[in-house]
DNA sequence: GAATTCTGATTGACCGGTCAAACAATGAGG
DNA sequence: CCTCATTGTTTGACCGGTCAATCAGAATTC
């Protein structure tokens, strides 16, 4: 039974790996199965088709992010806290390998023409928001929803802008430039 | 010698509307020679293969967001209007049809495998920053570097994700929210 | 009739997906 | 212990289809 989980995410992280080597989704099945040490066969039987194991693969990194942010927040207390513990989350290294942020990219793409791709990309986007808006309540009001909106574009922006030039540092500057911004909105609304 | 361009340009146009109906490159030239009313060989004749008919859209796509800015700040007199007609020009109507907003999208995608398309991207990178630069300048200092960068990336972002909401008001509400950030960052440095 | 514009036909390579069968692990019956 | 059957795992070989790119030459223009 172990031998087939095994194999499924051997598979996810070859494609993750050949997704950051090539950049985008035009690649092979072959590829992938031969980065994972088995045969291109072995990935069409667990997964079907070469869609639904890149959805899969996504789900894996959706689930990673979702899971950093449970951690970082189940130890933060104030809203200010909370907020912030988001946004280091949002820009931790685990998210940073090339791999990772070229399927995110990638995933915008195909969310245009795969039906459950839009559908998973949807159910990012309203986690992010509502974990947002709930600590931006007590500090903006009915303002939670408009910021909310805007800090989760930045984000998405500050990635987008990522692709380019994969500096190092990268993350930092992007986790001060959402930081500074929020600080922005908070000083609006007092 | 009119008759090349005009081919050129029924291609260009007909690129960019099947890559708004397929929302990814994955896109055969048959398809577009089709929807321009020509054999698939006469744009492989006039354009070589098919990313350079790829890059000659985006660089259409390119010069005429270019055109709309500098027309748009030719009639500008102070800053804060000059950076708000550079916001305004950034969600022109004409930047709105599926296949502009696509092509921009999988832009991002071929970046990252195309020296050519990296080069492209970089130069609208630069020209957008230097244009925020200029005027933001008189407004709050040295951190014009800074500000300009947040401007950009959340200009990205909220393209990206009107990739998934196609809804007609959503240029005027991405210039709302880019100018109330702008607002906010020039109430910060005052 | 020369130059330009344009196409139909073709090709050669590649790739997603299938399938039948080999191989390994497990375990029940003797 | 040793069959032997059952089930799960894995692969090599193969196929149907697609598509970028080519080319020789037809149509059109000047």
């Amino acid at each position: 039974m172990g031998v087939e989980m095994r194999r499924r995410e051997e598979l996810i992280r070859a494609t993750i790996l050949v997704i950051g080597e090539a950049g985008s989704l035009d690649i092979t099945v072959s590829r992938i199965a031969k980065k994972a040490g088995v045969s291109p066969a072995l990935a069409f039987h667990y997964f079907g088709d070469k869609e639904r194991l890149f959805l899969a693969s996504m789900r894996h990194v959706l689930r990673s992010y979702h899971n950093d942010v449970v951690t970082a927040l189940s130890s933060a207390s104030t809203p200010r806290e909370r907020l912030e513990r988001i946004v280091h989350a949002s820009f931790a290294p685990a998210n940073f390998h090339r791999g990772v942020i070229a399927a995110w990219l990638n995933f915008y793409v195909l969310a245009q023409s795969s039906e459950e791709a839009h559908r998973l990309l949807r159910i990012y986007h309203s986690r992010l928001r509502s974990n947002f808006v709930h600590d931006l309540r007590p500090l903006v009001g009915d303002r939670a929803e408009t910021v909310a909106g805007r800090l989760g574009a930045l984000i998405d922006g500050l990635y987008l802008r990522l692709v380019l030039t994969p500096v190092e540092s990268a993350g930092e500057t992007a986790i001060e430039t959402v930081l500074a911004t929020l600080q922005n909105e908070l000083n609006a609304a007092s």
